[in-house]
DNA sequence: CAGTGGTCTAGACCACACT
DNA sequence: GTGTGGTCTAGACCACTGC
């Protein structure tokens, strides 16, 4: 019987207890998202509790994109910095042919305030600081998605225009390894909407023009919101894809 | 050493053959979708392996949404006709306040010939029957969806305006009851569009007014398409919703 | 080779549902 | 109480990785 977790823990299964501790310790970044983590045998010596506890609540995590297991080499952080991992959160695919790459052209980032709507989405006050990025990104030199993203500035103060057109590969990779924030999870909302006069310029559509209006929370650890996404995208040739189990 | 599998089966872990085995069951329409399947004891004896590989079985396919395992109960085949499964495929929300039940009119339900890309994607050849149904779902008298749907002729031949009329409840658990399939998975393409003449009567919105067109293909077991469905959504109150993990 | 995760087993006990 | 799935353990062996 493992004292450690009888002794403060109301009642659960062992497995979840260990589940919340491993958790604990990513949230705490006591391992950084690529890092290796303790072996199984490892963490049940840490936990005393068998190999199969620790197993089973691994392999929850891993199912929920936050461990990634590697048969002979170890377990290890989920995040944004692999090949395989780099387009999770983009649905964006192409009527015909292959998932290409989208060219990332940043416009501004600059300080604003809060309204009420955005100050909520991010469990701030309204009137609180926020970073707002703008981009678009094209194929083959036609603009495809026009984005906003709004940040908390305390999180991500030294975010400005130099470092994000410097960096080379997805925004959260960028997070992680300037802002020690990876994203865990994301809800998407999906409206059809008419472009209006200022993105009609960004996206080389006339006005009135049908886009996809995709609005994204992004949350880190602990269901912690850190990013909103508003974003456009054009569809013509495209469209948003969604697997239903 | 179960002697049963070792002799056919080219090598893959026991619990994955378990797996197919316990798959071709329900392909099979050995346990009809809602009934009790076999206990893990009964099924670790069946198959002469422990109930721990079973159970790892069981539990990947309780993971795919194809079999339901209730604590003290029993291991049940997934169904449509249960209330927290009813809005499995559908992820149009009301932008404030709780989800609504909406209100189905069946508008036509009339055999055609399959076109190039509709047989292609129900890996049907051009020219095969179909069954083209059109319906409208709303909520307090405002038209929300426009659907029209294309069956296969051959599954689903007694299908009728009066069938789809007098059946209360998702059309999936008609496809259940009545024809003997079970939806298990789907895929769907989303792009904004704008609303046509015809749409526009059926929507109550102007002729040019940007909806959702969400174009959908339903798997039944076995990885075979059987459905294809195009909706229109009018999104001007409500949104597609989607969970990005 | 040693170390990692992956599979499989057998047995004990717990939590829950029905009768 | 009996039977179901759910948890936990301990130990054996396999498959993969890298030294």
């Amino acid at each position: 019987m493992p004292e450690v977790l009888t002794a403060s823990a109301s009642f659960s299964p062992l497995y979840q207890q260990i589940k919340a501790l491993i958790l604990a310790s990513l949230q705490a970044a006591e391992w950084l998202p690529g890092a290796l983590i303790p072996s199984e045998m490892e963490l049940a010596a840490r936990f005393s509790v068998s190999q199969g506890t620790v197993r089973k609540a691994i392999d929850e995590l891993a199912a929920q994109n936050l461990l990634v297991r590697r048969q002979g080499k170890g377990t290890f952080v989920a995040t944004h910095n692999e090949e395989d991992r780099q387009y999770r959160f983009l649905h964006l695919v192409p009527d015909e042919g292959q998932k290409f790459p989208l060219i990332s052209q940043f416009l501004a980032c600059k300080k604003i305030k809060a309204n009420t709507t955005d100050a909520h989405l991010l469990k701030l006050k309204a009137g609180d600081a926020l970073i707002k990025v703008n981009r678009v990104q094209s194929f083959a030199g036609k603009p495809i998605v026009f984005e906003e993203i709004l940040l908390p500035a305390t999180r991500f103060k030294e975010l400005d225009l130099t470092m994000l057109t410097e960096w080379s590969g997805p925004v959260y990779a960028l997070y992680e390894t300037r802002f020690a924030t990876h994203m865990v999870r994301a809800e998407e909302k999906i409206k059809a909407t008419a472009i209006d006069e200022s993105l009609s310029t960004y996206l080389h559509l006339p006005v009135g023009h049908p886009v996809l209006l995709v609005e994204r929370l992004a949350f880190t650890y602990g269901n912690k919101p850190v990013e909103i996404r508003r974003a456009r995208y054009d569809t013509t040739q495209q469209h948003y894809q969604n697997m239903l189990n």
